[in-house]
RNA sequence: GCCCGGGUGGCGAAAUUGGCAGACGCACGGGACUUAAAAUCCCGAGUCCGGCGACGGACGUGCCGGUUCGAGUCCGGCCCCGGGCACCA
């Protein structure tokens, strides 16, 4: 009865390979269980196998349950590094893509991971990017894809443009040590930005997401409410083509109005280029920040001579270049109030502006002495509005500003348009055209898709983008028929997989991305696991989506994700696993080893699954002992009876120990699944049910367990295992069937059997340990009924012999009696 | 700086509502089986003090304080670790 399951389970991982997971009647409750699909980087690691074995726990106690369950998977399969592999080994990046996917689809299959392969979505082929090219053609209809020069992300190592959320700390999100650098650049945008409202609003709804997530979100569409204000550009002598410009501004302090000290302009604003000398521009170019750079930089700046009125004082202020501004937020310009904003106070103490306070603090206290002070307090030399508080003068100040046409309330944003355009070969081609007459124009729907051509050059240097292609260049335009261009750009990899968990749905429609009708039954996605890293980026981007969607008649919800479940790390020697660092666990060598239900469970024993945990090479190997023991109990004993409920009388103190041990498990088990997913407890709690079998082994040999009690504890334990080891509880129905057991056996697989009922009667103790405290303090552990009142179990404690002589012939100023629990007796103060 | 998490034995952890702190596992120690080893099966184990011993006592969930008959759990303050955002006016 030797324990191998590399015996078995690469024979029942072929066995399910191409069959989808047994679904149950149509009738049933649908649930859409959904796994973040991988980037096919040629093998799955630790994290993958946490992220599908949760997935996979889940769906598979859902379909005992009987819920209709959809559990697809799917290839992130655009992207740079299949280019970066071409560089190396001269492949074409879709057989390098390819090849990864099918070895990393076995892997799946040798995981035993329950997947409906036949709704497999794999984003670099033209049956599902067409799709994306059709979403941005109604998008450019709808205004919501359009085109315009702007200040880019700019990664030199990936030659290409970046979203401003592949920028983290001014470098590359692929490349760690590569600075990124701004260009100014014609590129293709989605307006998310006309969502952003409803983006934040409808994080409200999303009660099933981890706070977190939401409170990042929000972070990250950064609304604010403010104000613009006109400052006019006063006319400067021989300058006068400027004259006439107003200057907007853009702040959530229009109280503090009166301390402007100066307007500052961020170094690409356009209105340099009308009103700097040449070599002024040069100077402001070399104040543009690189974005969101490591360290906060010195605050630099020069005056531009020129000045501009203060709508509310009528006071002229300087115009300054200032290299903290931001252009893409906001205006571009601010109002420099250095008494009551710390970083204008930096750079008009550094630059010698005056500091002039407008707000007073009700303290009265000097506020100069430490800095601005940005807290709130009563009007001071602000005209009119002296002596108000600040928050209400604002409200004022505004409808002022409003009736005077000198600027109006404003809602600001942190959240930009959504830039797609990327210089790359291997992506979604954007489907429009220029032509010389007709200008931009969208390629017909007919023409789609507009396929990336295949045969393309590859050097040392990497893969042709578009732009050098010829044959993909040239075509006609679908207007005028004449010759025309076609746009060589690619799309962002984040627009695949925005709505990816749509194409599941109706993965061969090639009429439609899918019929509403799919959409209708399956959506929203019940539950999506996967990393915390896609917080944002991917999570926002796939929430637009479905907004846009709905927009368009495709759908009728506006959430996509009903349920979110971010998974924790996996570590090693508290260091993240990679490549480079060298301390990558494979799983395929542990498949190899322990095979793949010790994997799985391990990874889901080890620590509940939101949590981080660090990699311990040895913890495999007790979940190896575990399911041998559990193989090695439940091939000593084929069933000897037919199925039936458990008895409703225990036949001996044994059987009574068995039949509340195996319910009160299944109770538990039941009650983690559907609640908190705490796996590692659920496996603990069937590890403890084994170590009970074991243990009245003996009492079953000398048949004081009857054969029908033990036959029904021994498959509701083979049953509670299943999601967790697909494999192991697999092969104990095939070997229980072989050994022509006189007792019944499951004619269908596990994984079409029911999930185990647990027995009320049974699911509790009938008899009680009962804890006695004296001031608090444990001192005796009673037997107890587990029905007795509390008169009963008073009584019982106080008679006990330790507790009388800690009594001492004291009588007990309380006694707090928690039935079921604990009797807790106070003696008075000073006892 | 702001916003989230988290801190429990040698290690991963458990204690779901305030009610036995440390279930379950890893590592470790002991025993059985074996010529031997592996595998397997059984037993032990928070720390300190006392006792030959069964056992008894004290302490113990980052630190300080509070509420309570009773706090890992609730409240106030602090320390440390991890993550996210970070010149957003």
């Amino acid at each position: 009865m030797n324990f191998q399951p590399q015996a078995y389970e690469p024979e029942l991982a072929r066995s399910w390979a191409e069959r989808p997971a047994a679904a149950k009647k149509p009738a049933a409750k649908k649930y859409y269980v959904l796994e973040m699909l991988p980037y096919p980087s040629g093998a799955l690691h630790m994290g993958h196998v946490r992220n599908y074995a949760i997935g996979d726990a889940v769906a598979r106690f859902l379909r005992m349950r009987g819920y209709e369950v959809m559990h697809p998977m799917g290839w992130d399969a655009f992207g740079l590094p299949a280019e970066n592999a071409a560089i190396q080994n001269r492949t074409h990046p879709r057989e390098w893509t390819l090849n990864n996917i099918a070895n990393m689809k076995a892997q799946m299959r040798r995981f035993g991971f329950s997947y409906d392969w036949r709704r497999e979505v794999t984003t670099c082929l033209p049956e599902y990017y067409r799709w994306n090219q059709w979403f941005f053609l109604r998008m450019h209809e709808r205004g919501l894809a359009y085109r315009k020069k702007g200040w880019v992300n700019w990664c030199p190592r990936c030659a290409t443009v970046l979203a401003n959320e592949q920028v983290a700390g001014g470098v590359c999100w692929r490349h760690e040590d590569t600075p990124v650098e701004q260009r100014e650049l014609e590129q293709w945008y989605f307006r998310i930005t006309q969502y952003a409202e409803e983006l934040l609003r409808d994080l409200d709804q999303l009660s099933g997401w981890p706070e977190r997530v939401t409170a990042m979100q929000r972070n990250w569409i950064g609304r604010s409410v403010g104000a613009e204000l006109a400052f006019g550009l006063e006319p400067r002598s021989g300058q006068a083509a400027a004259a006439a410009a107003r200057l907007n501004v853009f702040t959530t302090r229009i109280d503090t109005v009166y301390g402007v000290s100066a307007v500052l302009l961020a170094p690409q604003h356009p209105l340099l280029a009308e009103i700097l000398t040449a070599a002024e521009r040069e100077r402001a170019r070399a104040l543009q920040p690189a974005r969101g750079a490591a360290s906060e930089p010195e605050k630099l700046g020069f005056d531009t001579g020129w000045r501009a009125r203060n709508p509310f004082s009528g006071e002229s202020v300087p115009v300054w270049v200032a290299n903290f501004v931001l252009m893409n937020y906001g205006s571009g310009a601010v109002m420099a109030v250095p008494a009551h904003d710390e970083r204008d106070y930096e750079f008009c103490q550094k630059y010698g502006l005056p500091i002039r306070p407008v707000i007073e603090p009700e303290s009265g206290a000097d506020i100069l002495a430490a800095g601005a002070y940005t807290g709130d307090g009563r009007m001071i030399h602000s005209g009119d509005y002296n002596g108000l508080p600040n928050r209400e003068a604002m409200a004022r100040m505004t409808r002022w500003a409003e009736a005077r046409g000198v600027g109006k309330g404003t809602v600001s944003y942190r959240l930009q348009d959504w830039g797609v355009s990327r210089q790359r070969y291997w992506g979604t081609p954007i489907p429009m055209i220029y032509c010389p007459g007709c200008g931009v124009v969208p390629a017909p729907d007919q023409d789609l898709p507009v396929r990336l051509p295949e045969d393309v050059p590859i050097s040392e240097t990497g893969v042709a983008n578009l732009a050098a292609i010829q044959s993909f260049i040239q075509t006609t335009c679908p207007k005028c028929q004449g010759a025309a261009k076609r746009e060589t750009d690619t799309m962002d990899t984040f627009v695949d997989s925005s709505w990816y968990f749509y194409r599941y749905l109706d993965a061969h429609n090639d009429a439609a991305p899918f019929a509403r009708e799919a959409a209708r039954r399956w959506m929203p996605v019940d539950q999506y696991i996967g990393g915390i890293e896609h917080a944002i980026l991917h999570l926002i981007y796939s929430r637009f989506f479905t907004k846009v969607m709905r927009d368009l008649g495709l759908v009728t919800i506006g959430e996509p994700i009903a349920r979110l479940f971010t998974q924790g790390m996996i570590t090693r020697s508290g260091a993240k696993m990679s490549k480079s660092k060298g301390n990558v666990v494979d799983p395929a060598a542990l498949i190899e080893r322990y095979g793949a239900d010790a994997t799985r469970a391990y990874v889901l024993f080890a620590a509940p699954p939101e949590k981080d945990f660090d990699w311990n090479d040895q913890g495999v190997e007790g979940l190896h002992r575990f399911f041998g023991r559990v193989y090695r109990l439940a091939l000593r004993h084929p069933p000897q009876t037919a199925m039936a409920a458990p008895p409703a009388r225990a036949a001996s103190a044994a059987e009574d120990r068995l039949l509340r041990k195996t319910h009160t498990t299944l109770a538990r088990i039941t009650r983690e699944m559907e609640s908190r997913w705490h796996f590692n407890t659920c496996i603990a709690a069937a590890m403890e049910l084994v170590n009970v079998f074991y243990e009245l082994e003996p009492e079953r040999a000398a048949s004081r367990i009857s054969a029908a009690a033990w036959d029904d504890c021994l498959r509701r334990l083979v049953l509670m295992l299943a999601p967790y080891a697909p494999f192991l509880t697999e092969e104990i129905r095939r070997q229980w069937a072989k050994s022509g057991s006189a007792g019944a056996v499951w004619e269908e697989e596990i994984q079409g059997q029911g999930w185990p009922e647990s027995d009320p009667a049974w699911a509790r103790e009938e008899e009680i340990e009962l804890v006695v405290q004296v001031n608090g303090k444990l001192r005796a552990r009673l037997r107890a009924s587990a029905s007795a009142g509390e008169e009963e179990l008073r009584e019982l404690a106080l008679a006990d012999a330790k507790i009388q002589t800690l009594l001492d012939g004291n009588t007990p100023a309380k006694v707090i009696v928690i039935p079921g629990r604990l009797v807790n007796i106070v003696l008075r103060e000073g006892k």
